[in-house]
Order: C-alpha cells, then sequence, then structure tokens
DNA sequence: AAAAGTATTTAGGCTAGACTAATTTTAAAG
DNA sequence: CTTTAAAATTAGTCTAGCCTAAATACTTTT
C-alpha cells in the first residue's frame, strides 16, 4: 500500500515548513493548514494517521518533525516535481511559470521509472526551472549558498539563482522586467521599513516589490 | 467539477464494450464489473451517478449506452492513454509491453495542454504503440479496416497491424516468438476446435494459442 | 406456466479526507 | 496572577467509492 496522494503533498510541506527555519520547536500544524488550504481540524486528523504510519513524530500542542522515513519520502516527491518541471520546460516548450500547476498533479502519477527516464533523458539535471536544486535517486540534495535578494547590499551586482515563487503570474511578471534564470542585476537601492527595491536590469530601472524580492535568491556575479 | 478518475475509467470501459458487439441491447452492468474488477453492486450505483450526470443513459435491467457527451470524454481519455503510450515507448525508450501500467494512472493527471505538446512533439501520430488508433483532438478516431489473425485462411500472408491486449506478460512472450507492430507472418495452419494456429515468423514456425491469436489483428501483406 | 438459475438492484457498512462547531490547552497581556 | 487571545483537539457530518449479503427481476428449462 503506497502512500496517497494526500499523504504525499502533506510530507512535502512538512518538509518545506522545517526547513529554513531550523528552530527547535516543530511545524506547527497551523502553518500546515494554511499552506495546504484544508482547515486545522483535518491537519490533525492527518498528523494522526502520519504519525501512526511513522512518517512524523508528533507531540501535540507542540509540533511535527519528519521522521527519516518521512523526509525520505517527501524528498523523493521533491525529485518528482522538479524533474518534471524541468523536464516540461525543456522537452515540451512549456514556460517556468505554467510547469509548478502540471507538477504538483503529475507528481502522484508517475513511476520512479518514469522519473528516472526523464532525468537521464535531461542528462540528470542537477536544478528545475526555478533554480531549485533537484535531489538524486537516494535523495540527497545539494543546497546552494545563495541570499536573498532583500540582504543584498545597495550598490551589489549579483545574478538571479533561484525562485522560491510558485505563482504563475509573479513568474510572468518578473519575466516582463527582464527577470530570468542567471539573469544579472544590481540593487541601486532599498527603501526602509520593508519597501521597495530598485533594481537595474538590462540598463533599466525597476521598483521591485519587498514581498516578492524575498522570493528572489541571488548569487554574486562571477567577472 | 472535473470527472473523478473512477468515471473516467467507467466511461472508457463502456466505450470499449460497447463498440465492437453494435448489438442494439446497452452495454451490460456484469461485464462492466467483471472488466474494472469492482462488485457488480458498485456498477449499480456508479451508473446511477454516470446517468445522473448525463454522460449514459440507462434502462435499468437492459443496459448502458454512452450519451454524446460520455463518448466524447471517453474518446479523449482513449487519447491521452494512447499519446502517453506513444510518447514513453519514442522518447523515453520504453518497451512496448511496460506503457499500459504507466498511461492507465497518467491518463488521469495529465492536462490537455500536456496531451497536445506530447502529440506535436512526435509530429501528430495517427497510432499507439500496439498499433490502435489515436482519436484526434475532436475526438475524432479512424478505425482501419483490418481482420483478427483467427479468421486468416491457411496459406495466407499478413502483417501485424494491431494488438488487442495488455498483458506485459503475454506481450513479451510475442515479442519473444518474432512479433512486432508491422511484422509479416504467414498462416500455415489452423487446428480445429479453435485450437493452436501454426505461424511461419522469419523462416521459423511457432505454435499459437487460439485465444492469444483473438487479440491479434492483421492486414494483408503489401507486396 | 411453474421452477430454477442468472443478472441486477437494494440495503447496510467501511475507509479516506475533508468540513464546521465546540472545547481544551497554551501563550500573551495587563 | 488573572484575563484574554490564539492554537490545537475533539465531536459530529459529509461525499466519493468501494464491499458483502439479501432481495428482486428477468430468462431459460422442464
Ligand atoms: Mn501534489
Ligand atoms: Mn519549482
Ligand atoms: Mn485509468
Ligand atoms: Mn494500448
Amino acid at each position: 500500500m503506497s502512500a496517497s496522494k494526500a499523504i504525499e503533498d502533506y510530507l512535502k510541506c512538512i518538509y518545506k515548513l522545517e526547513d529554513p527555519s531550523q528552530t527547535e520547536k516543530g511545524v506547527h500544524t497551523s502553518a500546515i493548514a494554511s499552506r495546504l488550504n484544508v482547515a486545522q481540524a483535518s491537519v490533525s486528523n492527518m498528523i494522526k494517521k502520519l504519525s501512526d504510519q511513522g512518517f512524523v513524530s508528533y507531540e501535540p500542542y507542540y509540533g511535527v518533525a519528519l521522521t527519516t522515513t518521512g523526509r525520505q519520502l517527501a524528498l523523493q516527491m521533491i525529485r518528482r516535481h522538479r524533474v518534471i518541471e524541468q523536464y516540461l520546460v525543456e522537452r515540451l516548450h512549456y514556460a517556468w511559470d505554467e510547469v509548478d500547476a502540471e507538477a504538483e498533479v503529475l507528481e502522484h502519477a508517475v513511476s520512479d521509472k518514469l522519473v528516472d527516464a526523464m532525468w537521464e533523458a535531461l542528462g540528470r539535471p542537477t536544478h528545475d526551472p526555478h533554480g531549485s536544486p533537484i535531489p538524486d535517486q537516494d535523495g540527497i540534495m545539494s543546497e546552494q549558498p545563495v541570499k536573498a535578494l532583500v540582504d543584498v547590499a545597495e550598490g551589489e551586482q549579483v545574478k538571479l539563482a533561484r525562485i522560491k515563487n510558485r505563482s504563475p503570474e509573479e513568474l510572468r511578471y518578473l519575466t516582463s522586467i527582464g527577470l530570468a534564470m542567471g539573469e544579472g542585476l544590481r540593487v541601486k537601492t532599498k527603501a526602509p521599513f520593508n519597501g521597495p527595491i530598485m533594481l537595474e536590469i538590462n540598463n533599466e530601472l525597476h521598483a521591485l516589490d519587498y514581498r516578492i524580492a524575498q522570493a528572489l535568491m541571488v548569487e554574486r556575479q562571477h567577472d
């Protein structure tokens, strides 16, 4: 009996919520509920099941944490998702704002064999169309040392390395101002109070909202 | 609200059962139950739902027939299934006995956009890896005038045009005796009482079981 | 035309996942 | 150290699909 679509999405969600924080507290059920757009009661229910099946450890009123098994399954799903995204862009002419919705469904339907066939056909890619790393067959994923655009100092020249944003509308907006993976940009000014960030892209000036900038990860431009 | 996986499979199943017979009676619920491996009561239930949603017309104790809407959806699913099969063989090195299981799941997960992208990438193929015709975007499917191998007269030379069989084991067996799509063969003798059929393939003689031969469709060899 | 045999439907249950409303627990504020 | 607010759990429903067992309705045989 393999994991259901629901279980797969919950594990993926928990993985993404526990990753960045590194706080000693577990993932809150409310965070899961809001990310998956389900009621908190539904999460409580599902967490109990995930715990019974050994995918998470759980302390009521405290938080959830993936077990080794759970993390493996989560990484397998992330691999599936990202390989599919990359394949759609590389081989079937999808745009980077179209792949996430398709992958979100397909990830539950493809076999391991198919994922590996796509991965091999692409030449074992290491990153998806948004710059996120693709775990290998053993679930090992290299996290690149990139930093958030909002932390870049004024005047610095960087290039776009990763976009942690799945909204098609926002992705299209970024395209429209000339941003694409690997594209160079310079931070001109940063308004206070988490205000807009002025960017120079292709000799054009653009004001980028702080919330959007938070999802953009950059690395120093190799001269 | 689009059709569920279950509904899609039921419609596809009904389509295939009503196609060959051309009897004036509808499709029997027992036939659906045995083909889908579910209990008859489950079929009764689902038929009621399909009828409510306008996919089939239904006369209790008589039979089921697809409506125009139902047939359209069924043909869309068949298109999806066969495009996926062909894509897996042509682009991802699948063997013809491996594609059906994968397609049976994927057909419920792919978008129309993806199916069309695969179809275009392949150059708008007209047939799947087993020789079955692929409906076009409007659901129009050309039925080729082939005949069953069991109806071929002794001595006749024909070529394999289609295999109505999804069992990986039997498909591999056919491969092992030298049969592939388009492969030429000659019927040497046909044993009585639906007995084995002796075939000459590549100058080798093979005895083929009648039940397997029923699924093989052939056309006259173009000299 | 009645009896026996099939085919089909009905009745009643089960599991997975979701929801709302009500309650309980923990955290934050005064 | 209370009071209040927020977070999480429990209780009770719902829908989709499936199941088994029992009751009907056709069909065939005698
Ligand atoms: Mn998903
Ligand atoms: Mn992505
Ligand atoms: Mn299917
Ligand atoms: Mn096929």
